[in-house]
DNA sequence: ATATTATACTAATGTTATTAGTTTTGCAAG
DNA sequence: CTTGCAAAACTAATAACATTAGTATAATAT
C-alpha cells in the first residue's frame, strides 16, 4: 500500500513531544496512528519505547538549556538568576509533557544527555561565581536554586497548590527569598 | 484449590508499597503473584490499577503527614521548619516509591486525600504564623518551602545531582538560605 | 538498467489490565 | 447442627500495547 511515508526521527520525536505536551497519553500505538503508520514502522526511527523516551529527554534538555542560556545573556547577578528562573518555569508550562522527560537522570553511556545537563549547570555556575561564590559554595547554591524552581514548577503542574492565591507572586517571592538568603550566607 | 487466601485491602496496599519502595515495577500481575493469588482476585480489595494508586497516595500522604507532624512538636520557628524539612527528606529516601504517589493531586471527590494535604499545609501554616507572618504571607512562604524541599528530594531521587559533593550539606544550606530570606522579607 | 538498502508492512507472541461468570469457603441465622 | 448467603477466590475471555521476525517495495546509488 504505502511504503515510504517519509518519516524521520526528527518528525517522530517532535510529534511525540506535541502529543505529550497536549496531555494525550503517549503510546507507540497512538503515535503511529497519528503519523499514519503501523506501530512496528516506528522501530525504523526510534529504538522502541525506551528509545523514544531517551530522545524526548534529550530533545527537552537541549530546548530547556537553550531557553535558560538565552535568558541569561546580558544580565548578571540576581537579575540573571531571576531571568533564568522565569525562563525555566515558562518552558515547563509551555511544554509540560516534554519537561517531565528532562528530569530523567542520564544513563551513564548517554554522553549527549550528560553534556546537556552539565551545560545547564555551567550557566548557573558562571552566574554564581561572578557573584563572588567559591566554586564549592556555588555548587551548593545551584543545587538549592534548581531544587526550588523545579519543585515549584513540579508542584504547580501536578496541582499541588490548591489555594486561590497568585502563583506568579508566590514564585517571585520564593526565588527572591532564596537569593536573599544566599547573599546573606556569602558575606 | 484455595479460595480464601486471607487478603485484605490493608495487606494488598502495604505489599504494593513495599514493592514500589524496593524499586520493583508495580503491576497488578506482579502484585498478585507476590500475594500468591491470581490477578482478578485483587479486584475484591482494590478498584483496579487506578484504585490501587489512589490507596497508595492516601497511605503515603498520611504517613508523611504523621512524620512531619511529629517532627514539629516541641519546637518552633526556623528550628521547627528545619526539623520538618529533615523529616520530609528522610521519609522520601526511606520510601521512594510511596513518596512519588504522595505528589499526585487529589481528585476533587477524594475528601480523605484532600484532608491529608490540608493538614500538612496546616502544620506549616501554624509554624509560619507563629513566626509573625500574615496568613497571606505564610501561604507564599509555605509554597516556596514545599517547593524547595520537594524539588531537592525529587532531584536527588532521580539522580539529578551528579557532582561528588555532600548532599546533606547542600540540603542544610538550601533550607537555611531560604529561611533566612523569608526572615529578611518579613521585617 | 540493475542492485542495494532503507522503510513500511503483515503476522505472531507475550504482557498487562479488565470484565463476566463460576466455584467454594467461612460465617451466621434458623 | 444444618442450611443459606455473601465474600473471596477462581477460570475464561477480551482488548490494548510493545516487541520481534520475516516480507515486500520504493528510493537511491551503481
Amino acid at each position: 500500500m504505502s511504503p515510504r511515508a517519509g518519516l524521520t526521527q526528527e518528525i517522530v520525536v517532535r510529534t511525540a513531544a506535541k502529543m505529550c505536551d497536549a496531555g494525550e497519553p503517549l503510546t507507540l500505538a497512538a503515535l503511529a496512528d497519528r503519523l499514519g503508520v503501523r506501530t512496528p514502522s516506528l522501530y525504523n526511527h526510534i529504538d522502541g519505547q525506551d528509545g523514544l523516551h531517551r530522545e524526548l529527554t534529550l530533545y527537552g534538555s537541549r530546548e530547556l538549556l537553550d531557553r535558560i542560556t538565552r535568558a541569561a545573556v546580558g544580565v548578571s547577578g540576581p537579575e540573571a538568576l531571576i531571568a533564568v528562573a522565569n525562563a525555566y518555569r515558562a518552558f515547563a508550562r509551555q511544554h509540560p509533557g516534554v519537561y517531565a522527560y528532562t528530569l530523567r537522570a542520564p544513563s551513564p553511556g548517554d554522553a549527549e544527555h550528560v553534556a546537556a545537563g552539565e551545560d545547564a549547570v555551567g550557566v548557573l555556575a558562571a552566574i554564581f561565581e561572578l557573584m563572588g561564590l567559591e566554586p564549592e559554595e556555588a555548587i551548593h547554591a545551584i543545587r538549592g536554586f534548581r531544587s526550588l524552581i523545579h519543585g515549584f514548577v513540579d508542584l504547580e503542574m501536578n496541582g499541588g497548590f490548591a489555594l486561590p492565591l497568585d502563583l506568579d507572586e508566590s514564585y517571585r517571592r520564593a526565588v527572591e527569598s532564596y537569593l536573599t538568603g544566599i547573599d546573606a550566607a556569602t558575606e
